[in-house]
DNA sequence: CACATAGTTTAGAATAATTATAAACTAGTT
DNA sequence: AACTAGTTTATAATTATTCTAAACTATGTG
């Protein structure tokens, strides 16, 4: 039974505008998730150890990735990869590029970077996006 | 014992003078992987098919593994990940960009890509490099 | 040129991230 | 209250990659 206060209610909505079923967990992890001021980077597994970490019910891993792909999906997260090979979700979802800092993602916002020039699109294509990664080091 | 031609020379010599020894298997892998015109993008995967397919003595997975990862530390290899969390390997190492057109990855040369804008780095870091990545979809 | 040895290769086991399966559960309808 | 389609779950399966330790080999030394 969905404990329905307030809080609850604009995450009820959201997922139910996108055709999602508002179940115990998708409502959790979404409070989770979009409750906050700051864009939020995570993998699954951070997702699923710091979420779990809380409650005496644990949601299971294949629910932390069947909303995540939901939410994904839904248009709610963006993936990115990571350089261990593993999937980075980001709940900032507009037009932007990151920094890559160790294993720390840092976002930048669209307008802080502009292009002099970009190539053209092969024949028959056209550009969907363009992201940019600025890799750092540590000074000296 | 090495095949000692002179086709095998230049790539004996490279490994030797990255202080890999040269053994059969890193000569044939090298041989494959520089003898060529055009850059090249590969997984370990695709990699280990394409040259065991034709071989009778096979080269096994996990010197696949090790060998690509020897070149790369080298710096003769540039590594990166594709979309689906897999590293791609890409026989030009010198800084450049790329398309991502589905699975295919097109380089795009440093300098079709210039700056008008770039942010700076955060307190105490520097900028390492700076990699762009342009999606491709099909027009219309 | 033996031969000693450190560096390599190998098959196979281990790991890690992710996806698939199919049974139990639940939200929303009737 | 009961039905049904959509969800959740534990568990197995899969995939890319790394680890292990035993067999092999390139190379320097005598």
């Amino acid at each position: 039974m969905q404990k329905m206060n307030n809080k609850n209610k604009i995450f009820i909505d959201k997922l139910r505008s996108s055709g999602l079923r508002p179940t115990n967990q998708r409502v959790e992890i979404s409070k989770f998730l979009f409750n906050r001021k700051k864009t939020f980077h995570f993998t699954v597994e951070e997702l699923k150890n710091s979420m779990n970490l809380k409650r005496s019910k644990k949601i299971s891993t294949a629910t932390f990735y069947n909303t995540v792909h939901a939410l994904k999906s839904a248009g709610h997260l963006k993936e990115f990869s990571l350089e261990n090979n593993t999937s980075c979700y980001d709940t900032n979802v507009t037009s932007h590029h990151h920094f890559f800092d160790d294993g720390k993602v840092i976002d930048i916002k669209s307008d802080k970077i502009t292009f002099q020039k970009l190539p053209e699109a092969p024949k028959g294509k056209k550009i969907k996006n363009v992201e940019v990664v600025i890799r750092l080091e540590n000074n000296n």
